[in-house]
DNA sequence: CAGGATCCTAATCGATACTG
DNA sequence: CAGTATCGATTAGGATCCTG
């Protein structure tokens, strides 16, 4: 006997997750977003805040967060010359999103502080 | 001369966040978890819902869902026989961030709608 | 129905070196 | 400082076939 697929109880489908994963996809791409959310970051603060990202790997994905008109980049005037990032409001609409996985990551570092 | 770099603004450490998405990896892994939030599904069923997933890569995840204790197998006592899948305890502390994900999806997909 | 085994491609990442 | 270029290792994922 065949068994029924059984309709699924989850209101929204799977599309817009994917879109959504789509935007932060690469294993560095949500750390970099977390650490924009703070204000407009250099490159090589960006390296700062993310200890082990080779500048390959971040510039790659810089260069795709702008493509994706998630992250806009300021050329800046000064000496050396130096370039700013910052999230657009479409990636400031991300921000929510990393901070509820950052919530997560904490319950899961740190089981002991649940119940706070 | 040298640039300084500035404290960043963001209040937690980036390493909760990937500690989370370590547990999230892999393309495929966030639907999983989004599909059982809707209760207990089976095999075939979660193929269902995320319709291009291979089954390699279904029960690859799956098993490392289950290694992490985000998923729980049951075999059923049916013809012919069945499993389900089910999130745990933790699993389902998983399910807000991927609300929040689902979220920014659907505004990132139907901007118009981005007003409700 | 629920998967494991195999083969293959594409993407990602890391390290190193180099440019303006 | 802010990247780009290149190479090599790893891995995720797709397709297909097969089993209990």
């Amino acid at each position: 006997m065949v068994l029924k697929i059984r309709k699924t109880k989850v209101a929204a489908p799977a599309c817009p997750l994917t879109a959504c994963m789509a935007v932060m996809k690469g294993a560095w791409t949500p750390n970099i977003i977390w650490s924009l959310s703070g204000g407009p970051r250099r490159f090589g603060e960006l390296q700062h805040d993310i200890p082990r990202v080779s500048s390959k790997v971040l510039s790659q994905r810089l260069r795709e967060l702008q493509a994706r008109r998630v992250v806009r980049r300021r050329v800046l005037d000064t000496s050396p010359p130096s370039a700013e990032y910052e999230l657009t409001e479409l990636g400031l609409e991300l921000v929510p999103a990393i901070q509820a996985i950052v919530r997560v990551g904490v319950k899961i570092a740190h089981p002991e502080r649940a119940a706070a």
